[in-house]
RNA sequence: GGCGAUGUAGCUCAGUUGGUUAGAGCAUACGGCUCAUAUCCGUAGUGUCCGGGGUUCAAUUCCCUGCAUCGCCA
């Protein structure tokens, strides 16, 4: 069998945070389980570097583009390998063969009349330097610069996706493992109800020049998606490589929802007029919220690949993610999440099964793998339920059901355990008639720890390293000969390492919910109504920031949008806009909610609100001397 | 505005093709063991299964409606 996955490529006018990583482990664990499985892998990830935001962020950050591509994209390659995270290809658009083969893809699909010029009507704001469509306007405003947009006329080239709308309402519903979960399927299925647009997919070069040229036509660049999405083919030295024609059919694509659309509907049409069989499946996941907000740089509450793997490892990481995720949903990020996986899960349950086993080992068996005896059917019950597990595992793994794979593993963990209490070795020793089972137990313990290594492979590599080096085993072979029972070789010499999981403390100051109250009623009394506990109120982030900018929100008699620095800039939307006028409000500092659910004002997003006292008719804000740093925590 | 999803124990979720006591893990309390990373095993709970209405001998499960959250579309 051949298995060909990719993570998206991520764009480079950010830095990688927790949603890239998730992605690329899923993508990761996923190439491991099929090499595992004896599988011809191949997996690819990579950076997309072309476009408009590209150019601004370059500038930004005062620097050419082709400088700040590549130190971006330097980012993303160094954030993977700390993961023990190992792609076999990292693609760049802006590689030559990648240039060279988007041309000459782009030039057949035009040969063929798929791609036509024609003239594109759109509300052009000159301040972002794009178009903005009927629904980000605020007003008939751009939402950013707050003027009404221009109607301006643009020529462009257009791919006729439409063609193809049919045939892949066709596919979708004759291949139903093509978009899953089921629910991202639908969700296209319902969009293709309605007729397909075609896809712009050209920007001139008086408005973009960092991009591809159109082959056919040297005023043009190449827009975004028929620059992206081919990366998946010219990754494999489409198309004449050979690791095309290995790789190509079987591609399994992992994305995140906000991607879908590209690659459910222009992916697929696109590889048509290509002339191309569409990929074989696409995995959609979720998004991981922080705590209860979304992640988001102007909250500041982004978290990096870099800081995870230093705080927690890679092995921790990697299993909570994909342990506490149901693939396809949502779900939340928080550090006491983590260490509680950490805790019960790794170090109590798993690390401490196989800390206990092999200490005994040492003890009551000297050290060896010992020669087991005639089974009980409490012995074959164990050895039945790790075959049994490798099963369920095997299945839920390859339909990227990771959550319900390792809940698999962790009962046979937890069966383990049970094992032990009830054969309890250390009175079998001291009992003649029991001792001679002594040998059974010990030989059906360590085949149990042994196979949980070989599921846990793919997810934790090092802790599986460290097991299998501990049982004296390798990993040589593939799943299903390494799973069957009976392998480890009694004799075999046994070396108890170091504990593969520590235990953290919880931890962190701040946010913390205050550790274990000393009388614990206490802590779960509720408030007598009208008054909140001191957690309650703890939950209230105040802080203090500084204003730097306030204007008036059109059509709105009482809201100022402010810009504030808390320390990192966000903007809040205030009612106070009959007691202040905007240019006296700058440099003030003011007490902010910091933790407010961020929501909408008269189409602002607002993160957080600003403290006032209202006295009769007047509004006062709660202010501060200049002299209390900005981003102080209030209490 | 249209379509759809979700709402179950303090938390994260599973489940019920309608039928006696609604489940798991975590967290909590108590008990047991002592090989182990103060770990493991056992026991104990609590739930208007979102609100309201309907169908039915019987609804948490089906239907309608409302509310909340989220997604897609316009």
């Amino acid at each position: 069998m051949t298995t060909y996955i990719t993570t998206p490529i991520f764009y480079v006018n950010a830095q990688p945070h927790l949603g890239h990583a998730y992605s690329t482990i899923v993508a990761d664990t996923y190439a491991r389980f099929k090499r595992l499985s004896g599988d011809n892998v191949r997996f690819q990830t990579g950076t997309d570097e072309h476009g408009d935001k590209i150019v601004q962020a370059a500038e930004g950050a005062g620097e050419s583009p082709q400088s700040y591509v590549d130190r971006i994209s330097a980012l993303f390659r160094d954030s993977w390998p700390p993961l023990e995270i190992e792609p076999d290809n990292f693609i760049r658009t802006t590689d030559h063969d990648h240039i060279k083969n988007v041309q000459a893809i782009l030039q057949k699909v035009h040969d063929q009349g798929d791609i036509y010029f024609s003239e594109y009507e759109g509300l052009y704001c000159q301040g972002c330097e794009r178009f903005l469509t009927e629904k980000e306007l605020i007003e008939g405003n751009c939402p950013d610069h707050l003027k009404p947009p221009a109607k301006i006329r643009e020529q462009n080239y257009f791919f006729k996706m439409g063609t193809y709308q049919e045939w892949l309402i066709d596919h979708i519903n004759s291949n139903p493992d093509f978009i899953t979960p089921a629910r991202y399927k639908n969700e296209m299925l319902s969009f293709l109800s309605e007729p397909l647009e075609d896809l712009c997919i050209s920007r001139p070069t008086s408005r973009l020049t960092w991009g591809i040229p159109l082959p056919f036509d040297d005023k043009f660049v190449t827009y975004v998606w028929f620059d992206a999405l081919i990366n998946y083919l010219t990754g494999l030295g489409y198309p004449d490589d050979e690791k095309f024609a290995t790789y190509w059919p079987v591609a399994e694509h992992v994305i995140a929802k906000d991607i879908l659309k590209p690659h459910a509907i222009f992916w697929p049409t696109m590889l048509k007029a290509m002339g191309l069989e569409p990929y074989k499946k696409l995995h959609v996941h979720g998004y991981w919220n922080m705590g209860e907000a979304k992640m988001s740089k102007s909250l500041g509450n982004v978290v990096g690949p870099k800081e995870m793997v230093e705080e927690f490892g890679a092995d921790v990481v990697r299993y909570f993610l994909l342990r506490d995720m149901s693939f396809g949903l949502d779900s939340s990020f928080s550090a006491e999440a983590v260490v509680g996986r950490q805790n019960s899960d790794l170090a109590n349950d798993l690390g401490n099964l196989f800390s206990r086993s092999l200490t005994m080992v040492g003890k009551f068996m000297d050290g060896r793998v010992p020669e087991p005896g005639e089974p009980r059917q409490i012995d074959t019950a164990l050895a039945g339920a790790c075959t049994a597990m490798v099963e369920t595992y095997s299945k839920e793994m390859t339909d990227f059901r990771f959550h319900l794979a390792l809940q698999a593993v962790w009962e046979v963990v937890g069966k383990a355990n049970k094992y032990i209490v009830e054969n309890a070795p250390w009175d079998m020793v001291k009992d003649e008639e029991q001792k001679r089972h002594l040998g059974t137990v010990f030989y059906y313990l360590l085949e149990s720890l042994r196979i949980i290594a070989l599921a846990v492979e793919p997810i934790m590599p090092s802790a599986a390293a460290k097991m299998r080096a501990g049982l004296g085993v390798d990993n040589r072979g593939d799943l299903a000969t390494l799973a069957a029972w009976g392998r480890l070789a009694p004799g075999t010499a046994i070396t108890k390492p170091e504990p593969l999981f520590p235990r953290m403390e919880k931890k962190k100051g701040g946010q913390q919910p205050a550790k274990k109250e000393k009388n614990p009623a206490k802590g779960k009394e509720k408030a007598p109504e009208g008054l909140i506990t001191f957690e309650e109120f703890g939950r209230v982030e105040l802080r203090v920031a500084e204003i730097i900018g306030a204007e008036k929100i059109k059509k709105s008699d009482r809201l100022l949008k402010l810009t504030v620095r808390a320390p990192e800039e966000r903007v809040i939307v205030a009612g106070i806009a009959e007691h202040y006028q905007p240019e006296d409000l700058p440099g003030r500092r003011v007490i902010i909610v910091a933790n407010l659910k961020p929501a909408k004002l008269m189409g602002v997003p607002s993160q957080g609100m600003v403290l006032a006292a209202k006295d009769g008719d007047r509004l006062v804000l709660a202010q501060v001397p200049a002299e209390v740093a900005v981003g102080s925590r209030v209490a």
